[in-house]
DNA sequence: AATCCGGGGAT
DNA sequence: ATCCCAGGATT
C-alpha cells in the first residue's frame, strides 16, 4: 500500500470527531483554520463554536465591529487574526457577494491567509489538490524521509513543501491533508511519539533509526525581552479609569489601563516620581495599595506587571484615556492578564 | 532572514 | 524551565 493508503486507511478509522470536520463551508473552514493557528484544537474548540454561533454567515461576521470580534476572541492571542478576519470578512461580503472563496489562487490574497490555511480551507471544502504543512506535517515528514533540514528554515521551508506535494494524494487531497495532520497530533507528537501504533513505521526513518528525538530540526529561538509594566487603577465612584491601546505594539486595539514601561524594575513611589516628572495625571495622585510582580509569559516577552492602586480624583484625561462602569467593562477585549486582575479586582 | 504577535497545556 | 500548538505579517 502506498504512503497515502496507509495514513488514509488508518484516519478513517482512527480520526476525532472535530466539528468543523462535518462541514465543506469554506467560510466554517476558515472559521476554524484561523483559530486554530499556533493554538490546540481543545483550547480553539469553544471559540469555534461561539463565533459560529454568533456569525452563522460571512455576512453577519462582515457586519461586526472590531470591538465585537476582539471581544469574543479574548484569550486566544495573537488578536490580529481577529482583525485580519474582519477585514477579510468584509471584503468577501462586498467583492464575492458573501460567497466565501473556496480556490487556493483566491484564499491566498485575503488577510490571515498563507499557504497553509489556503491549502486547508481549498482541500477540505473543495477536494483542491494543494498540499497542507503545518507543525504536524513538518515531524511527520522529518521523521518519515528522515529530514534534517531546519524546518523554519527558508531552505527547509521549502523542501518540505515540496515533499508534502509529492506524497500528496491526488484523489483525496482534503482526506489526505487531515489524515497527515491527525497522524501528528495523535501519534507522530512532538515527545514520545507513539511508534507502536504507527501505521507507517515500518519504513519511517526515524523509527528504524531510533532517531525521533532528533527530528525535526529547528533553528534555536529567539531570545525573549523582559518588559517592566506599571498599571495605574483609578477609580471614579464605581467606574475605573481605562485606556485604548494603539495599533501597534501586543495588545493592538485592545483596552487595558493607564500604565507606564520602565526599562528596569521599579517600586510604586519611584513609578509615581517618573510619573509627577512627565506630568502624566496632571497632579501627584496618592497610592493605596500597590500589588506585583505578576509575571506574564508570552512568546517573545516576559513581562512584570505592578498595579499601583490610586485614591485620585481630577485627573487629566488623555484622549484614549475613558472611565467605564462594570457593564460597559464587560464588552471591552482585554489582554488576559487584565481581565483576570480586573475581575478579581472588582470581586 | 529575523522578529513580532498570546495564551495555555504537556513534559 | 522548555517546547509547541491546524501560522502569518512585518521589517
Amino acid at each position: 500500500m502506498s504512503f497515502s493508503n496507509e495514513i488514509t486507511s488508518w484516519y478513517n478509522s482512527n480520526k476525532r470527531d472535530l466539528p468543523w470536520r462535518n462541514t465543506t463551508d469554506s467560510y466554517t473552514i476558515w472559521l476554524s483554520e484561523i483559530i486554530l493557528q499556533q493554538t490546540r484544537v481543545e483550547q480553539g474548540m469553544p471559540y469555534f463554536y461561539r463565533f459560529l454561533e454568533r456569525y452563522p454567515t460571512v455576512a453577519d461576521f462582515a457586519a461586526a465591529t472590531e470591538d465585537d470580534i476582539l471581544k469574543l476572541w479574548q484569550g486566544l492571542g495573537y488578536y490580529s487574526r481577529g482583525r485580519n478576519m474582519l477585514a477579510t470578512a468584509r471584503l468577501v461580503n462586498e467583492h464575492y457577494k458573501g460567497r466565501f472563496p473556496t480556490q487556493y489562487n483566491e484564499l491566498i490574497k485575503l488577510k490571515g491567509v498563507g499557504e497553509y490555511t489556503a491549502a486547508a480551507i481549498a482541500s477540505f471544502s473543495a477536494n483542491e489538490a494543494k498540499a497542507v504543512v503545518d507543525g504536524n506535517v513538518y515531524r511527520v515528514l522529518a521523521r518519515y524521509f528522515g529530514i534534517s533540514e531546519p524546518i523554519n528554515s527558508p531552505a527547509g521551508k521549502k523542501l518540505f513543501q515540496q515533499t508534502a506535494n509529492d506524497v500528496l494524494n491526488m484523489e483525496h487531497p482534503g482526506l489526505h491533508n487531515q489524515a497527515m495532520m491527525e497522524l501528528g497530533a495523535l501519534v507522530c507528537k512532538p515527545k514520545n511519539p507513539a511508534c507502536g501504533i504507527c501505521p507507517i513505521k515500518t519504513d519511517c526513518y526515524a523509527f528504524l533509526n531510533n532517531a525521533t528525538t532528533q527530528l525535526p530540526q529547528k533553528l534555536k529561538t529567539v531570545k525573549v525581552r523582559e518588559r517592566y509594566f506599571h498599571y495605574f487603577l483609578v477609580t471614579n465612584g464605581s467606574e475605573i479609569l481605562m485606556n485604548k491601546r494603539g495599533p501597534k505594539d501586543i495588545w493592538a486595539n485592545m483596552y487595558d489601563m493607564p500604565m507606564i514601561e520602565t526599562s528596569e524594575n521599579m517600586n510604586a513611589y519611584e513609578v509615581l516620581n517618573l510619573a509627577e516628572s512627565i506630568e502624566y495625571f496632571g497632579h501627584t495622585p496618592q497610592v493605596s495599595e500597590v500589588s506585583g510582580p505578576h509575571k506574564h509569559v508570552l512568546t517573545h516577552q516576559r513581562l512584570n506587571i505592578n498595579f499601583i492602586i490610586l485614591n485620585s480624583r481630577e485627573i487629566k484625561l488623555k484622549q484614549e484615556w475613558f472611565y467605564a462602569n462594570e457593564e460597559k467593562l464587560k464588552n471591552l477585549a482585554m489582554p488576559q492578564i487584565i481581565f483576570l486582575f480586573l475581575t478579581n479586582f472588582l470581586n
